[in-house]
Parts: structure tokens; C-alpha cells; sequence
DNA sequence: AAAACATATATCAAATCGATATATGGCTAA
DNA sequence: TTAGCCATATATCGATTTGATATATGTTTT
């Protein structure tokens, strides 16, 4: 699935600027399962115009640059009735986080420390942003369906780091460093 | 975190060629987190092999081609360690399916329930690979921790479509009924 | 008053993907 | 039996995508 059925996706449901299909696709419900950068995002509107997927309408703003505001066609919907009909691609998860954990002997104990509570704050602060998105699209029924989804993931996600903080950061840690004898005569060579 | 990196922490955990990289990065507990593909893989072996980073030993193998066996030098230990130094990206879920799920009047009932399916069983089968990961390399304390947050990640997506399977087959589309979980995590807001 | 930030569009080098080419041998169904 | 497919293995390359940056303007913060 590429930029482009992604932003006819996004257009089904309001018309929207380019910016703002970025802000949804990192703020908004969609955020927590497709992503998209303006380099694409530009490009693949610009190139749906001239197809005829969808339609701009120039929006002047006070006090703020004017704004391209696209629609979806009833061309627009056929590409995209077809480009949904593929079989979905397998889900993908990355996590730099569980990559650093993973190598966790290579880093200082007090980064470790660090990073493990800023990923509790991070998934905290998602799981909100998901139950605030819950609450104003809640007319839309598959949009809740999916939010829950993330919700519940998330959670189980959050509620396992909480509960095995200390199988990472337990108190009398192993055998990784390596202390150095007091030796007024020799200095240090490690900081 | 790029390629590089990669492919330097993999090879901190055992010696092993582009392919085997590959194939630890899509079957292995690593395939839960990271991704890559031979078009990033391959080029970056050999430059990382040009700066010293890593080594080769051609490995003739009998029935099969020969193996470039690569292995990490002190270099590239240091390297990966200035790396993981580095704060970790956020992570990033990205879904497919729940973005057809999201768009799913635009799509065949028969094809949803189809797709529906699949994911279920795809879910079962991810939880299952990690669980024989975990057996596996059961030596390496990190390993398992990080195999233990994709069970618990995955095991709950996976309960939340067994759950709310009748929300998107059932019947009648339009009065969706989401089973929300007990979430332990919703308790905290108030108390 | 300067700095930082938000809105808004756009471009581009660099990184990465996904598909394909090449080679070898084992397995298996017509 | 042999043609076709699959697994191992390396490599390349066009197309896509990212991530950073440029440009312009107004508001908010320091």
C-alpha cells in the first residue's frame, strides 16, 4: 500500500490540506498504524490531481499561508475501492527502543534507566492521545473499533514494562561493569 | 538507527552472513522490532567490511553456495555503541489491515470477514514463533524480556479481535458493539 | 526584540524497499 | 523422469520514501 491510496483513504473521510493529512497520519487514530512524510505526501497529491483522483480547492486564510484543500473524486474512489481489495501486507512493528534493550550490556546502566522510563511515559502519553481521538470520532464506528484495538495492545504493552521494570533495572546489577582499583599512582584509561 | 546498526548488533549475538542477517530480522525475535531488506543488508556489509567495522570468512559449503560469514570487530563494537547511544525513534506500528478495517464499507463484507480471519490466524502464528524464540534463547536474559512484550503486545491485539469479531461480521455493520478489555491502566486515572 | 513555534507548501539527496537476476541443489507432483 | 518449485546464497537497481531543509508569514514565549 502506498502514499497515494493512503491519502485517498484519509480524504474519504474530510477534505483536507496535504499538511493537514500529515498532522492526521501522526496525530490522529491513523497515526498508530500508517505514516507518511511530506515528501511523499506532496508529490502523491500533486500526481492525483493531474489523474483526476481528486480536486483542489485553494483556501485563503488570515494571517496564515494560503491552503490547498483537496476532495476525493468519484475516480478517486474506484482507485481506491481497488488499491483496498489487495491483501493487506503483514503487520510491521519497530521498535528502536526493544532494539537498545535488547542490547542493553553495551549501554550505561543509568541510560538504560533513563530510556525504559521515557518509553513507559511515551506509550502513557499514546494510549491518552488514543482515548481523546475515541471520544471525537465516535460517530464513526470502525474508527473506534480500531482505536481499541491500539488501545488494548498498547496497554498490554505498557502494563508489561511496569511490571518487569525491575527484571531490567534491578536494584544490585550483574557483572557488565567493570570497576576499576583506587590507584592514585595510575590514571584512569576509561572515564 | 540505520542498516548499520543493524546488522552490528545482530552480529553481536552470533557470526553470520547477509542472509542469515535477513533471516534473523524476519523470523527471529528480532523480526518483531527491526526490519531490513538485501537491498540495504548487502551494501552495507561491505562498506562497514571496507572501514573495519566487521570481517569476512568465506564459508565453502557442500550442496549449497558459499557463505560470506561476517563477524564484528572491536571497531564495530565501538561504533554500535556510540549508536545505541543515540535516544531511540519512536515506534511505529504500522497496520494494513486495521487500515482496511478503518475503511471497510469500501470493501466486499465477504473480503473483510476474509481478511478478518487471516489476521487472527496471522496473530496466532506470530505468538507462536515468539514463544519458540523464547525457548531458544532462553540463555540471553534481554532476549526473553523482549519476546515477553510482543506475547503480551500481540496476545492482547489478538484476544481484541477474538472479542470483537461480531462488531465487524456481524449481521448488521452499522450497530458496531466493541467489547472493551478490562484495562488496569484506566483504574489509575482516577484513583 | 529575539527566539521559538505553528501553519503551509515544496524540493531533494540519501536511505531503503521490493523485485529481479544469477547460481546450485534438493524435493515432489505431473 | 523431468519439469517445476522451493531453499540457500549474493548482488544489483529502479522506484519509493524518508528526513532534512528552504521559503513565507504570523503568533506566542522568553
Amino acid at each position: 500500500m502506498n502514499v497515494r491510496t493512503l491519502c485517498l483513504g484519509i480524504l474519504t473521510f474530510k477534505e483536507a490540506s496535504g499538511y493537514e493529512i500529515k498532522k492526521m497520519v501522526e496525530e490522529d487514530v491513523f497515526g498508530h498504524f500508517i505514516d507518511a512524510s511530506y515528501g511523499s505526501i506532496y508529490p502523491a497529491l500533486t500526481k492525483m490531481m493531474a489523474e483526476g483522483l481528486v480536486n483542489v480547492r485553494a483556501e485563503e486564510q488570515a494571517g496564515k499561508p494560503d491552503k490547498k484543500v483537496y476532495a476525493i473524486t468519484p475516480l478517486g474512489r474506484q482507485e481506491l475501492a481497488a488499491a483496498l481489495l489487495v491483501d493487506p501486507a503483514k503487520d510491521k512493528f519497530k521498535s528502536e527502543f526493544m532494539f537498545q534493550i535488547m542490547l542493553q550490556e553495551y549501554l550505561p546502566k543509568e541510560h538504560v534507566a533513563q530510556i525504559y522510563q521515557s518509553q513507559i511515559e511515551y506509550l502513557r502519553d499514546e494510549i491518552e492521545k488514543i482515548r481523546c481521538c475515541v471520544d471525537h470520532h465516535s460517530t464513526h464506528p470502525s474508527m473506534s473499533f480500531v482505536a481499541g484495538f491500539g488501545e488494548a495492545s498498547l496497554g498490554a504493552g505498557l502494563k508489561y514494562l511496569e511490571d518487569n521494570k525491575d527484571a531490567i533495572l534491578g536494584g544490585d546489577n550483574r557483572d557488565l561493569k567493570i570497576v576499576q582499583p583506587m590507584d592514585q599512582n595510575r590514571k584512569q584509561k576509561n572515564a
